[in-house]
DNA sequence: TTGCTTTTGACAGTTACTCTCATTTCATGG
DNA sequence: CCATGAAATGAGAGTAACTGTCAAAAGCAA
């Protein structure tokens, strides 16, 4: 039988992780991503580089951390069933937002900092929202009564996504600023009448 | 004054850069990408590595060469200018697809392989998708007669990426394989008609 | 304490990529 | 055809992100 992890060991697992997150986060701020090498930033921990790549595969991964996706899927779920999905989308991410501590935000905000300067970053970024239209795709079509892998419901869901990306020149990470989560919700609102064209509509 | 470029230099230079591809993509078949080294590269192509980074400047960079958007645009501007835009797009897509000759065709599959393979070339590949949507919104927005970085074209350009990216599952890139071009069509066909669930309309 | 497992550090090795500098190769005006 | 300048190349040294191995140390159980 294996135990619970509940020991000194997690707990000093945790501390270490979260170290070396700060530690590093903090450093390419004050000198820049390609700047920090990853044995300054294991010194600062104080821990060996060795150890560095055991907590984290790629220095990379230091940054990507999103721990947002589970929160809206969430949230769209808690939404009423008979909202149209993509009006639900929109209700679910305001809900989200409202629910941000100044204190998470300002770490997102460095967060974006980082993620605007180095373009792997954002590449890599990318790739998660891409997997992300899997979950947003799993959710509507939940609502809806479907199957998970409906066809209509990941067409839905990469739309949502796509138009979303287009609307924050920094990737949804930018999300959490309230000027662009107006736009998103604007584009939102656009996707769901169909996309028109133009200045008409009051 | 600066002479056009015409030269012996000029075709040479072309001659290398195709022969590194060629190389490249051979040994990338043969022994896998991350296997198989600059050094193999270089001397394959019968080059030096410094000569290599003077025509790649990353290893990723060899894979990615995305010659086929500026086509689609240009397809999409010789559509009938009545079309809606969604239609446009869908109806270019068809004409570019008919264009492509069965070698391209094939070239195109070797890269597909790689990139299913390779986390991090998806993501590059991501990033291009998301760059792509500037020019689709630039091409949208004039057609319909408004500033090049109208809000509403660009949040258009975004869904239509975002469903098609939805749409295949191995990324833009796999469009050249027919059934995901009957994919693509009909993904973009549900995005005109307001992303509608379920198995209804005949 | 005595064993067992997990975590860690030290170290060596590979490879992508950068920089510098001397040499060669092409272009051009006489 | 030759001299001169510009561009391309090759050689080599250096950096830094990773990988793998192995022995020491730290938490855990009896």
């Amino acid at each position: 039988m294996t135990t619970l992890p509940t020991g000194l060991r997690e707990r000093k697992k945790a501390r270490t992780r979260a170290a070396i997150r700060e530690h590093a986060m903090r450093l390419f701020d004050e000198q820049g991503y390609a700047a920090t090498t990853v044995d300054q930033i294991a010194e600062a921990a104080d821990i060996s580089p060795s150890t560095f790549f055991r907590y984290f595969p790629t220095k990379e991964d230091v940054v990507l951390a999103d721990d947002y996706d589970p929160l809206v899927i969430e949230a769209v779920r808690a939404q009423p069933a008979d909202l149209p999905p993509i009006e639900a989308i929109r209700s679910a991410l305001r809900d989200v937002f409202r629910k941000v501590s100044p204190q998470e935000w300002e770490r997102e905000r460095a967060r974006q900092r980082v993620y605007l300067a180095v373009p792997e970053l954002r590449a890599r970024a990318m790739q998660q929202y891409a997997d992300s239209v899997d979950l947003v795709a799993g959710v509507v079509a939940e609502r809806a009564g479907l199957p998970p892998d409906d066809f209509g419901a990941r067409v839905l869901a990469g739309a949502v996504i796509g138009a979303a990306l287009a609307a924050l020149p920094d990737g949804i990470a930018s999300m959490l600023d309230p000027m662009d989560l107006k736009r998103l919700d604007r584009a939102l609102e656009l996707l769901g009448d169909g996309l028109p064209l133009g200045p008409g509509r009051g």
